[in-house]
DNA sequence: ATCATCTAGGTGACTTAGGCATATAAGGGC
DNA sequence: GCCCTTATATGCCTAAGTCACCTAGATGAT
């Protein structure tokens, strides 16, 4: 907790931004099957939560995305491992015109404010 | 509803992005004061809902990063006036760290998926 | 042998963000 | 009076995410 009763990751400053987990999934197993722990690991950069990663990648499953295979062979605990169904190979493409209207929205919003910032407002209060 | 039991918004397919509207509103508002219908309006190809944003901005001003006063000048219902506080334009600062960094993250994205579109994977399945 | 550690997958309780419907109220037109 | 627009707001619900745990196989150290 900060000082002002959030949560640290939250602290005061900007929130995390959020729904994007699935199509970070959606094109980690569009680069090759994969489990969970792995996973984890191909999208490192993004901290995803391992338990929340595992009920995302069943929710997957139950709604046709993915699909999973146990692998039994090597060491170690068995392993599900995931890959895209032809449904989920449209989601990731409906997901690319999402995003690419999101990055278009960044975009203008980064322009706006770096005009603001180099601009006649030193003066602002 | 759709025939998978979900809302028609977020019909099976892409999940809207959320976490957002904070930075929106942060920027919109260093544009210049403004009340909260202004706002939606400012922001209308962001489709808010309204009972949510006048709730974000009561939030906002209880952290402090924005403050508002009482318009009862002109006709109509009285408006309450938001405009940024210093500390406000801090978190505005903060947010765009954060953009530009989900902005790189979606450039990664969309150009992993366009060379695996573009390439060897017409046999995916 | 038992202990710690790494890999791998998972659950339960909780909080937060957002969506939807609806309420309230001032003023203007008729 | 009644409806429309402007303007602010609440209640209820679901979806998504976080946090703290739990199980279990394999491996190496003491």
């Amino acid at each position: 907790m900060c000082e002002n009763n959030h949560r640290e990751q939250f602290c005061c400053p900007p929130g995390r931004v959020r729904g994007l987990r699935h199509p970070w999934l959606l094109l980690a197993l569009a680069q090759g099957p994969a489990h969970g722990y792995e996973l984890l690991a191909r999208l490192s950069d993004h901290e995803l939560d391992p338990g929340g990663l595992y009920r995302a990648l069943r929710a997957m499953e139950e709604e046709g995305l993915i699909r999973s295979v146990w692998d039994t062979s090597g060491s170690g605990p068995a392993r599900r491992v995931y890959s895209l169904t032809e449904l989920g190979w449209e989601e990731l493409r409906a997901w690319t015109v999402h995003l690419r209207r999101l990055r278009a929205q960044l975009e203008r919003f980064l322009q706006t404010y770096a005009r603001l910032e180099g601009g006649e407002n030193d003066v602002r209060m």
